[in-house]
RNA sequence: GGGCGCUUAGCUCAGCGGUAGAGCGCCUCGUUUACACCGAGGAUGCCGGGGGUUCGAAUCCCUCAGCGCCCA
């Protein structure tokens, strides 16, 4: 017997055991069967689940269970990636904790406690995705630093080296000051802050009294200018163009260029250049051949080893000693410094508040610095042709469409990306270089001695590049470097191009647009069919999530509460196309009682002997609810594939809801009642034999969303061995014999017992009340069909009996009409005849609207001659039906009038 | 500044040319042998405002407003 209340973590555990134990989850390489393969996107090796990762991760089971269910061979790649500034950070606060400092210790040193580390704490998230359900392929799981993964990294970097692809330079990087890396463009963010503009005077050089008056957010960055730009056509500046400035404090004479960089409306219209250390001016820089010096060094304090010997003093203007003196300090200590001294110099003129967007690191969060530096860089523009192209030819196709229009703007104006990091946890960059500052790039050591050799002789010492590579990287490369590339597997021929990437739209840039340049380059195609672009979870007010805000929801802790089934349910139900999804707890409490309703009817069906029945037939049922049930559960897995194959969770999940509770259990149970509680015979042979063949339906159809519960009665039903019912085939529509005379037979069955039961609720009727139903009007099929349905109707009608009605209408009735009958229902004592009139006059009212409606419409000869003929016909038979209608009210209406 | 999305029942959201929908909430009734995480019934909408196209607009176009996001 099934428990009477449903509980989930009685099975669950047991279940996904069972599962990955019996190999439910593998891929089938030597299969013929068609492969389906979804990449998951691999989450921090170090990180834990969260409520995003339930979302993508839900979605993506859902489309691998039913994918395999359909007989699909199907690869869900599963696998982590080492994140290397979050990793690296956590290990470092981590031994900072024991009063270790990474430096102290040394890269090789520090590297063995990071993989320590992961050893400790990598399993959790994989760990955490089982309870999830997830039927990721286990023994395929990838890391990116796996040495596989590794050997993909140095091939890709050696060959895109080798065309010219990836390159060093000495540009302007995103430097973060906290973790003294590069980081690239997209793990800047903008964050908009009250800030100051400050009007400097640079004295005009021999004008003695005139300044030129400059305004900037960056004060500090002044000890760098190398020149002031105004517009070309500024009147204002005119004269000033070609002329030369007297640089406060350091004393340096910088030019006056005329560059339409400068805005002349921003400021006082003339703006200075400090081309190390912004990148607007480093353009001007560039274009005017300015001077580049650095003024703050790796961690963002004043450093003037390129500067110290320029200084001169220059009376009431610049002093190099208190330049000296800033040496050393953080560069917002410096800012008040300098601010100070200017105004010492009554060389502020003004300052005015003003807000601008400061640029801060996304995982350290403190403002980051525009430096020049060294770097290694992927030349995107070329890369990101291809996969431009891939996208407009419809080779990869986003869902939904209105993505693509974000893929395309970025891919279109890509930067180069800068793909070193300073970092020690990473794939070390495969680059050595010899005294001589010749760089040699190579797979291994080896090669890059043997090329080293040969052009600087035997005896060259060669030291490698210290960086690390960005780790996005390495997971451009995730869709192929996991099935073995660079050597040619028969995976990699299998499973590569994936079907389908399951993503949120915050990662399109990062990831996605990566993996689409890389596949493309790499495997001459891309990387995956379609990408579905979800949503990102919020809280149930719409706000972000995030632990400062302590508005967080754990997965997890809504698993050990509710059900695993329950959360994947709830998340598929709200996962609309892009939008982003509102959940709270008690969205998720509400929907457990889907679970418990299916649970239920289980129950019910068990307690009625219902079990699984191979031997049945569904296309032989006679009977017409057999028939009708079986109509509808067709209709439903209709509806299921669908939704599914146009990624719409939330409509297959509705459809699902809607079968089993509104069908299913509110009508077809119901109906079933008076036969299962009847003699044995065929009647109730067919219906246990429809019960049990439905129910197998739904927990197939069911499946993929709510594995659990679905394995669970599954096994204790039967219908398969334990475990099985992953690897049951998805249902599909049996041919039903006379499924449209069943559909009305009962569709009219519904629609009496719902009128019935409507008009005793509205006139106060008590259930315990039984009432003869009298049909006036009615046809001989409908008589026959009120014959057949006998006993459902008086156990769902709360009637006595259905009959025809015979001579007058007894006093005191109330009535409905239900198509040509109407049904009257003798309540002489308990009905109050006014306001049973005044009932039938509203329903005759709302008929009349309706007849006025579709009059005004049919007598417009516009709509006549040019709307489509099915919907002229339809109209007609509206206002046939309403005018029919009308009259039987005014038939029930003289019945009760005096 | 450029671009995108959203605005439909109290709440969360489907629908995207042909009779306005769902879930939850709310109100009334209910110990009918699966289920109160239940059953039956009910109320609730100028489909953001304005204009246009069309025989017909929540749906297509324009415009305005508000909210959100992305990129500068």
């Amino acid at each position: 017997m099934l428990d009477k209340t449903l509980s989930p973590a009685s099975f669950e555990q047991r279940i996904y055991e069972g599962w990955e134990a019996s190999g439910a989850f593998g891929a089938r390489p030597d299969s013929a069967a068609e492969p389906f393969t979804i990449m998951i996107p691999p989450p921090n090796v170090t990180g834990s689940l969260h409520i995003g990762h339930a979302l993508t991760f839900t979605i993506q089971d859902t489309l691998v269970r039913w994918r395999r269910m359909q007989g699909r061979d199907a690869l869900w790649q599963p696998g982590t990636d080492h994140a290397g500034i979050a990793t690296q950070m956590v290990v470092e606060r981590l031994l900072a904790g024991q009063g270790v400092n990474r430096r102290e210790i040394g890269r090789e040193k520090f590297v063995e406690h990071v993989w320590e580390w992961k050893a400790q704490s990598g399993g959790t998230i994989t760990r955490q995705l089982r309870r999830l359900g997830a039927s990721l392929d286990w023994p395929r799981e990838r890391f990116t630093m796996d040495a596989g993964l590794s050997e993909a990294v140095r091939e890709v970097f050696v060959t895109l080296h080798k065309q010219g692809l990836i390159y060093r330079d000495r540009r302007l990087v995103n430097w973060d000051p906290k973790f003294q890396t590069a980081i690239s463009d997209l793990e800047v963010e903008n964050k908009e802050m009250k800030g100051s503009l400050w009007h400097l005077r640079y004295p005009v050089e021999g004008e003695a009294g005139r300044f030129l008056v400059v305004a900037t957010t960056r004060p500090e960055t002044m000890l760098g200018d190398t020149a002031v730009a105004v517009h070309p056509d500024d009147e204002r500046f005119k004269d000033l163009v070609g002329k030369f400035v007297i640089l406060p404090l350091t004393g340096r004479r910088i030019p006056v260029v005329a560059d339409e960089y400068s805005d002349p409306e921003k400021g006082s219209g003339a703006v200075k250049i400090t081309p190390a250390h912004d990148f607007n001016d480093f353009a001007v820089g560039k274009r005017h051949g300015l001077g580049m010096p650095s003024i703050l060094d790796a961690d963002g304090a004043i450093w003037l080893d390129e500067i110290e010997g320029e200084l001169r003093e220059v009376d009431g203007v610049a002093e190099p000693g208190f330049v000296r003196g800033l040496a050393g300090q953080d560069r917002f200590a410096a800012r008040k410094a300098i601010v100070a001294e200017l105004e010492r110099l009554e060389l502020l003129e003004k300052i005015e508040p003003h807000n601008n967007a400061v640029p801060h690191g996304d995982r350290s969060g403190v403002p980051i610095e525009p430096r020049l530096t060294l770097q290694w860089y992927c030349d995107a523009a070329t890369l990101a042709k291809p996969a431009i192209e891939a996208v407009e030819t419809g080779a990869t196709e986003f869902v939904p469409k209105h993505f693509e229009n974000i893929f395309f703007s970025w891919m279109r104006d890509i930067q180069p990306w800068c793909v070193s990091r300073q970092l020690w946890w990473g794939h070390q960059i495969p680059a050595w270089y010899a005294p001589d500052g010749s760089v040699f790039v190579a797979k291994t050591e080896d090669e890059a001695y043997a090329e080293a050799r040969a052009k600087l002789g035997a005896d060259v010492t060669l030291t490698r590049d210290e960086d690390v590579l960005d780790t996005w990287f390495s997971s451009a490369l995730w869709p192929f470097s996991t099935l073995g590339w660079p050597q040619k597997t028969t995976e990699l021929e299998k499973y590569y191009p994936g079907d389908v990437l399951v993503t949120g739209w915050d990662i399109i840039f990062f990831w996605v647009a990566r993996m689409m340049m890389m596949g493309h380059h790499f495997m001459g195609g891309v990387p995956f069919k379609t990408v579905y672009i979800h949503g990102l979870v919020r809280d149930e007010k719409g706000q972000k999530m995030s632990k400062s805000k302590g508005n967080v929801i754990d997965p997890l802790e809504l698993i050990e509460n509710f059900g695993t089934d329950a959360l994947r349910f709830t998340i598929a139900s709200l996962a609309t196309p892009g939008r982003d999804v509102k959940l709270g707890r008690k969205r998720v409490e509400d929907f457990r009682s889907f679970g418990t309703k299916l649970w239920n009817a289980a129950r019910f069906c068990e307690m009625n002997g219902i079990a699984p029945d191979a031997s049945f037939d569904p296309t032989k049922v006679q009977t017409p609810l057999a028939r009708w049930i079986l109509d509808a559960a067709n209709n439903a897995i209709a509806e299921a594939d669908a939704a599914l194959e146009a990624y719409r969770m939330d409509d297959y999940a509705n459809a699902c809801y809607r079968f089993v509770w509104n069908g299913f259990c509110d009508w077809f149970l119901e109906f079933a009642k008076p036969a299962l509680n009847g003699p044995e015979g065929a009647e109730k042979a067919e219906v246990k034999g429809v019960a049990q063949h439905v129910l197998g339906t739904i927990l197939r159809l069911l499946h993929p969303v709510m594995p659990y519960i679905t394995e669970e009665l599954w096994d204790r039903f039967g219908y398969g061995p334990e475990f099985s019912l992953i690897r049951t085939p998805w249902p599909t529509p049996v041919a039903v014999p006379g499924a449209e005379d069943a559909r009305a037979e009962l569709d009219w069955v519904v629609k009496l017992v719902t009128e019935v039961r409507a008009v005793r609720s509205e006139m106060n009727v008590a259930p315990s009340v039984l009432v003869p139903l009298l049909l006036s009007g009615a046809s001989t099929e409908t008589l026959a069909r009120a014959g057949r349905w006998i006993d459902a109707i008086r156990r769902l009608g709360r009637a006595t009996e259905v009959r025809a009605l015979e001579g007058d209408a007894p006093k005191g009735v109330a009535q409905v009409v239900v198509d040509e009958a109407t049904v009257l229902l003798p309540l002489a004592d308990v009905i109050d005849l006014g306001a049973e009139r005044a009932r039938l006059l509203k329903e005759k009212a709302k008929s009349e609207v309706e007849a006025e409606k579709v009059t005004a419409k049919l007598s417009n000869q516009d709509f006549i001659s040019r709307a489509k003929p099915e919907v002229v016909e339809e109209n007609r038979e509206r206002l046939a039906a309403a005018q029919a209608e009308t009259a039987r009210l005014d038939a029930a209406l003289s019945r009760i009038s005096d």
